[in-house]
DNA sequence: ATAATAGTGTCTTTTAGACAATATGTA
DNA sequence: TACATATTGTCTAAAAGACACTATTAT
């Protein structure tokens, strides 16, 4: 009986799964979300050499008070950004995912504007780079990724579809102040599909608590736009209804 | 500048963080959600003596592969349950949470129908208990759970609040074949407020992929029911509209 | 003035909430 | 038959999609 109560006796002396953080960093493009990826190094006994991979990373038990604080070490070393949006996507551990043993990584996503785009202020610049993701939530320019980041990958992707029908996620890669247009650009852009002009305003300026007037801005446009800011920068605002009524086909 | 690259050297000689799961059991009671909790042991040099906790423990590398499997067998430990919905809140990790040093849990969450009740299969029935849990989430008559699990319990709680609003989550909580008034009572239990019967129905039926007929049972009501099945047991159903658009207030 | 982009008004459609009405089984 | 529960029908209200229309500014 083998099952018995707990590992009681002596837990600290059982073998540990390694422990890593992975952030899936990603900013608008022209075409799109783009995802940032490391390479990994090419000599010694490294696993994936010379493969493109999310960057991440051991958890430090000196420098890191917690798994977010973790994240965000990952973050400022690729990308010199300390504030943005962070949210946990989940965590994947089993023992064939890493070579050298059983292993847990803790998945985030961050969101960053373009403004903030400052890559390899952490020291190596070489081996960082921006990827656009397909609408299929892979990236077939960086050819297979290390080990399972391709679905780690996938899983963020997924996550950021489903919640920007209904949450106001997209905010979170802009600067501020932005204009409602440029709003509606990164949903389409996320989105992959087109949205109606003024139902997309109604439901922007309907909700309460989401944004804030900051002036008109002068973009260059024909017409003058409104600026706006977001009134929480943590949350994003979850809407009552989704864009579209799912439909069961086309 | 300790920023570095990454501890490339030898990552398996670093200290590694504790690596558990902890499930959130979940059932229906006449007066909400109960969940399942442990009392932890009394005597050597557990943390948190007696306390009540969440089923839950350390990363088996030998018996676990992966995560799902370790959740899945604290799960059939306390409850001889095998087959039911799981799903992964996140992941908690911290040098604080645990006074045997820096951990991390995984937390998942189950959602049983009565009928599979079977508490202490796994052997120790004594130290097992269903608790109501309160309209915040928490279990007050329980005292103060061990570690954080107060917070886990919580946060697991509140994901399936909001999944509750625009999801068939508690359909999960129910054994099949059965009917639409059980199946709005389930909802209304979690979600702690009454729904309209017409509009409910009108929501479960017209959500292609969700019901399947299995024709009338004879439950003893003046009526009899339709029994319905699940279609999928997989994975809940999103519906593209909340049940009732947030108010702000009120 | 014209063009281009920003912003508004209005009609239709969809669907949820409210609630009355009907159906069907038990006592 | 009386009653309780299941199920359906109908009206209303709220909000999204569609799309035409107006506003503002650069050229």
């Amino acid at each position: 009986m083998p099952a018995g109560s707990s590992a009681a006796t002596s837990p600290m002396n059982f073998p540990r799964p390694l422990a890593t953080v992975d952030v899936v960093i990603l900013t608008l493009g022209a075409r799109g979300l783009r995802v940032l990826l490391v390479q990994r190094p090419g000599g010694g006994d490294e696993p994936f050499p010379k493969a493109w991979a999310l960057p991440g990373g051991f958890v430090d038990v000196q420098k890191d008070a917690d798994l977010q604080a973790c994240a965000l070490r990952k973050l400022h070393e690729k990308t010199a950004v300390r504030s943005t949006y962070l949210e946990q996507v989940g965590s994947w551990g089993a023992r064939a995912r890493d070579p050298r043993g059983w292993s847990i990584t803790c998945v985030y996503f961050a969101l960053l504007p373009q403004s903030a785009l400052h890559i390899g202020k952490g020291g190596n610049a070489a081996d960082v780079g921006w990827f656009d993701v397909e609408p299929d939530g892979t990236v077939p320019t960086a050819g297979p990724l290390a080990f399972d980041h391709e679905r780690l990958l996938t899983a963020a992707w997924q996550r950021i579809q489903s919640k920007v029908e209904y949450t106001s996620l997209p905010a979170f890669l802009l600067s501020e102040p932005f204009t409602l247009p440029q709003l509606q650009q990164a949903y389409e852009l996320v989105l992959g599909r087109e949205l109606d002009r003024s139902a997309f305003r109604r439901r922007a300026l309907s909700m309460p608590g989401f944004l804030r007037e900051a002036g008109v801005l002068r973009t260059g446009a024909p017409r003058a736009p409104m600026g706006y800011e977001l009134i929480d920068r943590q949350q994003p605002m979850v809407f009552p209804r989704a864009f579209e009524p799912r439909t069961t086909r086309d």
